[in-house]
DNA sequence: ACTATTTCCTGGATGC
DNA sequence: TGCATCCAGGAAATAG
């Protein structure tokens, strides 16, 4: 399931290997879930588009376009007006399973295959979501409309600590429950949550408000850490995530309490707990964190 | 204004 | 072997 560390790897492959490519056209399926704008507006903005990069905020990934006048001039339905806001990006929202595979256009195409952009280059990027709760969006810079983005919590990278307590310290909702809120922090799902409150020595059912400020610090300090280590390997591979290579991540190795339930905690030899909290798995050491 | 719960989706795992 | 049921979870929608 990408979080923040497994969708900044492939925005960074991405980035490395399609910047500067341009969009020749764009095929959207018929299944309308994975939408947040209309699929003809996806279409309407990505062809004749030049990928200026490719980047991360919080989950999602965000290609920068800059569209081709000369290209969208040939094209007769584009108005004077569309051409003038040349500017706009497309957001993708991998959800649990989505992928972003670039090939060459003569690949097989996958089943569960939402989307292909026909690049200038001769490849294809191709949108593939089995569970289909990805999410593509288009927005056009300087809109009132925000299609791409609801809220955005602030990037836990870029946050200081005196940031990060405050966004905490007055809620009542377990602070596992707390790190997942993209309206607080952007980015941080199961797997970083889990991990960071294990590093902080903190179980993750205590209400947010009871931690002390030395235990904020060590998960602050605790969340960068991981994040910054688990972008290091790649990011973690679960189930389905592979980087724009397609390949695998080997933070999972790394893992000291997600995914390890019943198995001897890597610092006491305590079995590792899971737990529901808030209809999501979650996993500790009885022993390590109070 | 918050917090908790439900919903969406598929396929692998599990149970009878 | 086959068929039904459960489970994984990000985040929007809904309920309290």
């Amino acid at each position: 399931m990408p979080e923040l560390p497994e969708v900044e790897t492939i925005a960074r492959g991405l980035e490395q290997r399609i910047a500067g490519d341009i969009i020749e056209s764009v095929w959207i399926g018929d299944k309308p879930q994975p939408l947040k704008s209309p699929a003809a507006e996806i279409a309407n903005v990505l062809e004749h588009s030049r990928i200026e990069h490719v980047r991360r905020v919080g989950k999602h990934i965000v290609f920068d376009l800059e569209r081709e006048p000369r290209l969208a001039w040939k094209n007769a339905t584009r108005t004077r007006d569309t051409i003038a806001s040349s500017r706009a990006q497309w957001i993708v929202h991998l959800g649990m399973t989505g992928q972003l595979l670039i090939g060459p256009s003569d690949a097989p195409i996958l089943k569960h295959t939402h989307a292909i952009v026909k690049l200038a280059s001769g490849r294809e990027l191709r949108f593939v979501d089995y569970r289909r709760f990805g999410r593509l969006a288009v927005s056009r810079l300087g809109a009132e409309k925000d299609t791409g983005f609801g809220a955005p919590g602030l990037e836990p990278l870029e946050t200081d600590l005196d940031h990060f307590i405050p966004l905490f310290n007055q809620r009542k909702t377990p602070i596992k429950s707390a790190l997942l809120n993209q309206k607080l922090l952007s980015g941080v799902g199961n797997i970083y949550a889990d991990e960071s409150l294990f590093r902080a020595k903190v179980r993750p059912r205590r209400r947010a408000s009871s931690l002390t400020r030395a235990e904020f610090q060590k998960l602050h300090k605790g969340l960068q850490q991981v994040l910054r280590e688990a972008i290091k390997a790649g990011g973690s591979s679960i189930n389905d995530y592979v980087n724009a290579e397609g390949r695998e991540g080997f933070f999972q190795l790394k893992h000291y309490v997600y995914g390890r339930e019943g198995k001897p905690c890597r610092v006491c030899k305590t079995p590792i707990k899971r737990v529901i909290i808030a209809g999501r798995s979650s996993h500790y050491c009885p022993h390590c964190q109070k």
